[in-house]
DNA sequence: GTGCGTTATGCATTCGAATGCATCGCAGGA
DNA sequence: TCCTGCGATGCATTCGAATGCATAACGCAC
């Protein structure tokens, strides 16, 4: 049984050494493409290697050139859900590049460095973030040599590389696009506090309807659900809040409030109130919905946010870059945006 | 410049010996709670080791104790897009084992094996799959010996561990409560040929509604999509198909038919036609769409795979497990379940 | 035939932590 | 006083691959 079953270790250099006649290191160069090996040789290597199924153990070549190969990518529950396709497009550009993906989930926005420690044990080649990092935490990994780029993250104190929509311009433009329409009643549905994202939308609306004269508009902060922005919505208007429009942090709560409007208050949409989102989902373009909303290329942002990267690795004194790129309003019918004759 | 940016390496256990007065292997066993150590001594290594931000390298540590600490995560861009809660909780679960996540993401189901390869190279503890794998691929994983556990795949001639929801069983109920509504003219739509979990929800449809004497029903082949679920009813409507029921293999799907009959085709849901679609995804619930669907409990799954591949690697000889859970017919407006009087 | 350059290969060391074994010191019993 | 036993620590080796340096083999020119 205990033979039957015993873990036979995979197969080492040595094992293929031994077996084509030649050293350890012979076999060690034939995977490696630029050394000096006669081709007769590394065939015949490579040949007894498939055999005998051996490869490269990555911890001992990790542990050797003290590179890991290993790219650290932290998100929440939120990324993960709201934006699964980037996880796929890093996941993708990462393996074309060689490196593998090291997963770390993260509860919320600036998460206790503990949370990243387990990952940070590894000597990571580079760590992309999509959750905002605290300066202790960016602080901690560069400390230990390790390159970072934030997706659509900022970092206030601390240069480091960064892809990011313009998310504060593009929610001042829903501000300035509404307004032009004529509405004066609006209302804001933030998304939880210490998200940035949320926090750059909320800013770039408000700070614009200030400039345009409207001060006193009220503020809500919810899940970045669609339930938190429907049961945020209801209770707003069930205090008396009488909007004629509202502006969500994001689609999930802009959907949640179009569905209270329409099913629970019977408020027609766009002609009694206009709902703007932000993200466009996919959900937000069907039929049903046919939500109002900012579109930010995240697959473009995806692969320029790995190309960054790599630049970094392969340059690590370069300055600092800040990648950043347009959303763009996609107007659809859930908002009124010409003035009432 | 140089001495400036130089990367000055990480600190070692040497490193905190030296400085701290006492050996190599002292150092390493203050970070093991089993060791026989001093409290005294402890305290101050600790102390000496947070100072120098020194953490035990994972790689060296991987290398000698031959456990990478490591699971592998594959996962298609389809899983990552329709279950996005699933790598979550998968990643939450490993992290709290200690295990860090190494996500592989595959185009489709079935790999090639070169896909794997460079997550192989780790010696990695265990492997997750959301997709399918070949018996040549699952061969040789476990040639490797790594434990793997199919998140919602079988694996036909091969035993290995696996946690599935009973999609043919589920399927056969919902041909089953259409049929006895009084169904008679079907029509269902799958997902690619490739995907196991979309031929499993089709023949457990189709073989049901053989058995209650229907025979023919037109089949169509999806990509999972929306656009492909409301292009390909289209599409076979336009041909002079005109089924009173409609079975889709996800709910991507029938959103995408959902839409296509009320707003390209005019057809009254669920008077003239039923749409039944399969997963319980968020806007399914949603009154503008309100899907009748079937619901698999994901996050219990994901737990559960996690508990299994901890099982089995605590226990290498244990045998095959397979897990399945029940999947629950959610019946809501989409579809007439009651025969017409 | 000698000498030099080039290419292919082997030897020995290295990366950083874990661990079996040896050793040291101290306390307690005879 | 000497011996035994045990807890704490150090020494030396190990994991598996990469690589600088030494060397062997070979060709070519003088």
């Amino acid at each position: 049984m205990n033979s039957a079953t015993a873990a036979k270790r995979r197969a080492t250099s040595y094992d293929v050494a031994r077996q084509a006649g030649v050293s350890q290191s012979t076999v060690s160069r034939c995977f490696h493409g630029d050394s000096a090996i006669s081709p007769e040789t590394r065939d015949h290597v490579l040949t007894v290697a498939r055999a005998l199924g051996y490869v490269p153990n990555a911890l001992a070549r990790g542990l050797i050139t003290r590179q890991s190969n290993m790219v650290g990518f932290i998100a929440t529950r939120y990324t993960l859900r709201g934006n699964p396709e980037v996880t796929y497009a890093i996941g993708e550009a990462l393996a074309a590049a060689g490196k593998q993906l090291l997963l770390v989930t993260a509860e919320r926005d600036a998460p206790p460095i503990a949370d990243l420690r387990g990952a940070l044990d590894y000597p990571l080649d580079g760590l992309i973030s999509c959750v905002a990092l605290t300066d202790d935490a960016i602080r901690y990994i560069l400390d230990r040599h390790i390159a970072v780029v934030l997706y659509n993250r900022h970092s206030h104190r601390i240069p480091v590389d960064a892809v990011t929509a313009n998310h504060y311009f593009a929610a001042a433009g829903v501000a300035s696009a509404l307004h032009g329409a004529g509405h004066r009643r609006f209302l804001c549905l933030s998304g939880p506090a210490d998200a940035p994202v949320s926090r750059e939308r909320r800013d770039g609306f408000m700070q614009r309807l200030v400039e345009l004269g409207v001060t006193d508009t009220p503020l809500l902060e919810t899940d970045f659900s669609y339930a938190g922005g429907r049961d945020g919505f209801l209770h707003f208007v069930a205090q008396g809040g009488r909007p004629d429009a509202v502006f969500c942090a994001n689609d999930q709560i802009a959907l949640g409030v179009l569905d209270a409007c329409r099913y629970q208050l019977g408020l027609k949409v766009p002609d009694e109130i206009s709902v703007v989102g932000f993200d466009d989902v996919p959900e937000a373009g069907r039929p049903c919905y046919d939500l109002t909303t900012v579109h930010q290329d995240t697959l473009g942002m995806a692969q320029k946010t790995v190309e960054l990267l790599l630049l970094r690795l392969a340059a690590p004194d370069m300055p600092v870059m800040h990648a950043q790129s347009d959303a763009s309003f996609i107007a659809r019918g859930s908002a009124r945006l010409t003035a009432t004759h």
